[in-house]
DNA sequence: GATGAATGAGCATTCATTCAT
DNA sequence: GATGAATGAATGCTCATTCAT
């Protein structure tokens, strides 16, 4: 990002940031053109070279923001103090208003993992999983604190257990392939699972380990 | 697929699928270059557009074959007859030798479900979801006859909950983003985890629901 | 120059290497476009590039022809055995027949001593200066050994005497700059001077040295 | 060069003037940039269209100080009224001061000669040949009132035979082709001739038409 | 008057695909 | 059947120039 950029006002940034996450959450970052988010983003292809040294500097903006609004919507609820089963469910309902609100930003999130972006991932994606690892250690701290765990699984499998299915969960939101695998053990492929109900099948299935 | 092709012997075959399958596991789908795979099939550029159709029909020759040599893997084991935890983990190990043999239809499946290959993922995946699913209903309807779960969770959400923990392992041998991230709840970041210590955590982890 | 250009057969060669040179002398290196030497060359813009890395490889390949053939003309020259200005005029007519044939080359050998060129200069220009100077040395020596010389100069200063009068001859032939600058001395700007009158002219000066 | 340059004190000419000549030195006309350029001068991109209608119009504005520069230093010495031999070297030795005070400026004047400056060259060279041509004319008319010479060429000879030096030693001084081709007769690429070997040499060699 | 953000045509280069041999 | 040379549209990027402030 250059001074240029950081010099827009916050609406013409995130109008330019949003729609470069378009175009890179709908292609991956190699197929997604400059010429194609340029307009998107009504700004002209020499502009955005004045805001972005090149396409990857422009990546890791919107990866930049990507990371801070899923890391505020975290810590939003981050100071809350509930019972773990709707600390939990709260941290699947941030999930969720991530993808309500910000969609592109947790497509890409999720694409991270994909070989294609090997590249970026490293420094994007810890900030975001350690500021949900954070959270749902501490849930696990308070609820043992609490007694409210029905298993003698140390803090690490136990947080690993319930990261695993929010990772999923969140998976399912953005990715159509993950959402087919998610429904096919529920509905057998007819593709009807709301939200709501991936939420509530992931709290019955995660209630497990709890009393 | 063209006709040209299927004449091929098989392993003339499996030579220039495998040659596309390391390039397409490289830099994934779109960034891979025709060339590069014709160079390391060692055939022509002509050659090739003899056997496909474009890219993508190569894409999906690529796709049948990882589809098919994953789920051999399963069908070796199909037919088992053992407890619960063994059947799992014997999954897990299954899931371990197509990381060793055949790394890169592996990396290329765990590639689907990023936004660059939504196109590809619909019918290839649904095989392979298919076969481990039915393996692991097989294992879960196996181990409520045999009692051997402590949980009331119905069959659907024992699967689920099984199938989680060996999708994110696979993506743990294959996307170094999902490796650091399975490490990070165990060894903070040190990098030591074999694969077999995290068969272990996984088994340790599952098995809160068996008695 | 990549293997594909090599296997060319040199009519070929030639022609896709007069299009640079013609567009190279035209503009320069800088503004020379590649568009516009495919258009020259009749060959499409890909086939460029199978042909050379890039432009500057294309650049490197038309130094090196026009290297070439600068020095063939001086050899063909070489082993002619006459009195000294016969000698030095045979030398003048061979750049002359140059200017005439490759002009092009011409142009662009006399190009590489400006400032944009100086990357490109170094090992091309070194080649030619060596032919002639070897050239006009064995003039030198011969001259002295016949006693044609009517001054005591050293044979580097004669040389060097003889060698600027070719260099500048040989920039007025393909710049214009030069060549209203030769003219500036005898026909105040006229513009009429014959490249025959100018080697006369310039055999006229030189035969100060000459008994 | 526009209403509002001229307008500007002498100074801040100089500043942006000097600074174009040090890029434009650098690079050539086409290569150098503009932005390059305003960095340099320190003044806006805005301000420098303010002063020049466009990129040329600043080129040619520099060129018009180059000559001025150029034309100065000569006219500093036209008056003396020294021997011939004195009189050439002093030339020399203003060629010598340019380059130690103007190095930008001789250089794009040593540049004018290549194609990518045709354009520009006519009438700017002029002048500054005109200069040194009238004040050899003037050395060369009075060497041979005092009967220096011991040749019979006529006068636009002996001018043409004393400029030639002149030239070849200024772009020796710029260019580094031409400093390389200097020694090339001298020390075989050692590189270590000093400016001030430099003009001994080329007197030695002037000398053989003085008595 | 001065600024510097914005423009968009133009550039070198790549690559899936075709097709004459 | 197989080759690999040729194609040309599309890409990321630059830069002289303009113009609202």
């Amino acid at each position: 990002m250059l001074q240029a950029f950081a010099k827009l006002n916050a609406d013409r940034q995130a109008k330019v940031l949003d729609a470069a996450a378009k175009i890179f959450a709908l292609d991956g970052y190699h197929p997604a053109s400059i010429t194609q988010i340029c307009e998107e983003a009504k700004i002209s292809n020499g502009a955005l070279y004045k805001y972005f040294k090149n396409k990857e500097d422009l990546f890791f903006a919107v990866l930049d923001r990507c990371v801070n609004l899923m890391v505020n919507e975290i810590v939003t609820i981050y100071s809350s103090n509930h019972n773990t089963g709707l600390a939990i469910r709260m941290l699947l309902q941030a999930t969720e208003k991530l993808a309500d609100n910000y969609r592109d930003y947790l497509t890409i999130y999720a694409d991270l993992g994909s070989s294609s972006h090997t590249v970026f991932a490293a420094e994007t994606s810890e900030k975001f999983e350690l500021t949900v690892s954070k959270y749902l250690r501490r849930v696990v701290e308070d609820g043992k604190r609490r007694n409210e765990f029905n298993t003698q699984l140390d803090d690490n499998l136990l947080t690993f257990f319930i990261d695993n299915y929010v990772m999923l969960f969140l998976y399912s939101l953005v990715s159509e392939y993950h959402h087919n695998r998610f429904e096919s053990f529920f509905c057998e492929g007819k593709g009807v699972l709301s939200t709501k109900e991936k939420i509530d099948l992931v709290m019955q299935s995660i209630s497990i380990i709890i009393k």
